[in-house]
DNA sequence: GTGAAAGCGCTAACAG
DNA sequence: CTGTTAGCGCTTTCAC
């Protein structure tokens, strides 16, 4: 591997004829050089094998073109989506992209920002674990989008999981189901939070009794004990935290040769890859998350604007809607 | 979002008492600093909140303590293991880690190295879908490391196919099956040509008959003109050329009617998340993919020294192993 | 519309 | 072991 030298502004400007700063705003900005003199200097450049140095143009001016997504967990399919949006809008713009994983650490997620911040002109925080002041002391230093998160006064957007924990309680409720039991995620999760207190408002609106048992790890592995936990509850409807939490409830309850859904109905939120692979095929809650990921990106890259238009902080709320499968039916009588 | 300005080597160096040279030197150079010295301006600069600027340093010395890594697709869940193990091996080592997607494409992939190159000390290839002269050529310029692909003279670290198909061909013979059907992943797939090579060779070996059919999308909507494809095949026994194709497959059959794995048996390769959620779950090849993201990276880490010692691109094989499941079972009679 | 000059924050010789 | 001196490649005033 070597590395052969490469052309700077000044020896592009040399061979065409101009002064260096020209070659940069021919780049940079480009209503500020005569057209001509612009084509010419970009022919030049392209001839030369001239690329702009990302390093040199950050160092000096502050804009990195770079953004860093964080996430909690990749064995998540979950996070699929918005990193794959992320990703996608970054990409269209010219824009590097970082990613990384903070292991459900709202420390690591603090870390993390610290190290990068030079480098990046902004940071999207998927399913954040910051605590809301943290966040939001964090938000005055740094650009940050937060994905499937709100915090007062910072940009979001979200999966809309108030109407969609509303559709879960009126499809339980359509099918004769008089209580329900939702199993929580971690304590840090905000989404846990708010799944609950949709899922209890709606199921009070209808007349149906809620009871909320966690936290349970929302992965796979805590299906077994949440499973159980369920069981005891005596509930004929199980919401899960997520559909890794799910499918792994669905193992259990299949180990324990409970019947879904002819004993119990199981929901689960996401819609995850594998949510129809599993048996019985998952009732889920589904959202635009690749849209999610990218509206996020797009929020960062117009943050300037935003800030400018004195609107206040983006929150986009995105529609979800629920996928009926086979883990739900009628309540047993 | 207010930055504040932060303080500079001049700004600690003043403080310290000492050059800026020292300062550097100190955070960059342990070794050539009188450890007084050196405790002295840490403290300094721990005080005064002082952290060396990245993109500073790296337009200076050159290195960008920054790696890439290019997957093909992140709506493959086979490719969570080696960014995990990537990206984990990076942060480790204080490197930040960029993720690019080259949506299948060869163009893509030179287009993101390209673009990248500045920022960047080197780059992990999975799956590159580069032909392997153009990987070569690449690699004379750019710093790259493949994971499960091989290219003469490149760096590479890959899961063994070989061994693990000759693990498939045996548990089929075991089974009594006398004829298998291997359906091919996309023309440009190293790894295709791979399996293929090492299922015939193993098949031969055992009196089988095998053949080859596709290309098919290696995803799971690529599996019915796959399925249908081996049916008419009349082999007892399919070989997809990974779990999502498997999958794909598995639905499909089970649409037809055809049970599995009474009448036809199925294996995939990667044990991918979901792998075992399928109905009936697949019998697939398991490898250490985290561990090969992992080594990619630590290979790359350790470029210098390996080129060093003259030993030659470093290739790693890593053990794989068949995971048997339900979708595998006796020939039929 | 274009050029000259002054750095962005850091490291790497080269002296001492 | 430490200080001095030049830049890395680019953008950005400020003149013209």
């Amino acid at each position: 591997m070597t590395r052969p030298k490469r052309p700077t502004v000044y020896d592009v400007a040399r061979e065409a004829g101009v002064a260096a700063s020209t070659v940069s705003r021919a780049f940079g900005n480009p209503r500020r050089v005569n057209a001509a003199t612009r084509t010419h200097v970009l022919e030049v450049a392209e001839r030369m094998g001239y690329h702009p140095s990302p390093l040199a143009t950050a160092l000096q001016s502050g804009r990195t073109a770079t953004v860093a997504m964080l996430v909690p967990d990749i064995a998540n399919p979950h996070f699929f989506g918005p990193i794959r949006g992320a990703e996608r809008r970054a990409a269209a713009a010219g824009i590097t992209f970082i990613l990384g994983f903070t292991e459900e650490s709202a420390d690591a997620e603090r870390d993390q920002i610290a190290r990068l911040s030079r480098s990046v002109d902004g940071f999207v925080l998927a399913s954040s674990r910051l605590p809301a002041d943290a966040a939001a002391e964090l938000a005055r230093e740094h650009n940050l989008v937060l994905v499937n998160r709100e915090v007062e006064g910072m940009p979001s957007v979200v999966v809309d999981n108030a109407s969609g924990s509303a559709q879960i309680v009126d499809h339980l409720a359509s099918l004769g189901h008089r209580s329900l039991v939702y199993l929580s995620g971690p304590h840090a999760s905000w989404l846990a939070g708010e799944r609950w207190r949709a899922l209890s408002t709606g199921a009070r609106a209808r007349g149906m009794a809620a009871s909320r048992l966690g936290p349970f790890a929302p992965q796979v592995a805590g299906g077994g004990a949440a499973a159980d936990a369920a069981l005891v509850s005596g509930a004929t409807a199980v919401v899960a935290h997520n559909d890794l939490l799910a499918i792994g409830i669905l193992r259990r309850l299949a180990e324990r040769g409970v019947r879904v859904p002819e004993q119990v109905s199981v929901v689960g939120y996401d819609d995850i890859f594998g949510a129809d692979l599993c048996s019985p095929a998952l009732t889920t809650l589904a959202g635009p998350q690749e849209e999610a990921g990218r509206a996020a990106v797009e929020i960062l890259l117009t943050a300037g604007a935003q800030h400018a238009s004195g609107d206040g902080p983006r929150r986009l709320v995105l529609p979800s809607h629920l996928v009926i499968r086979e883990s739900t039916g009628p309540a047993p009588a």
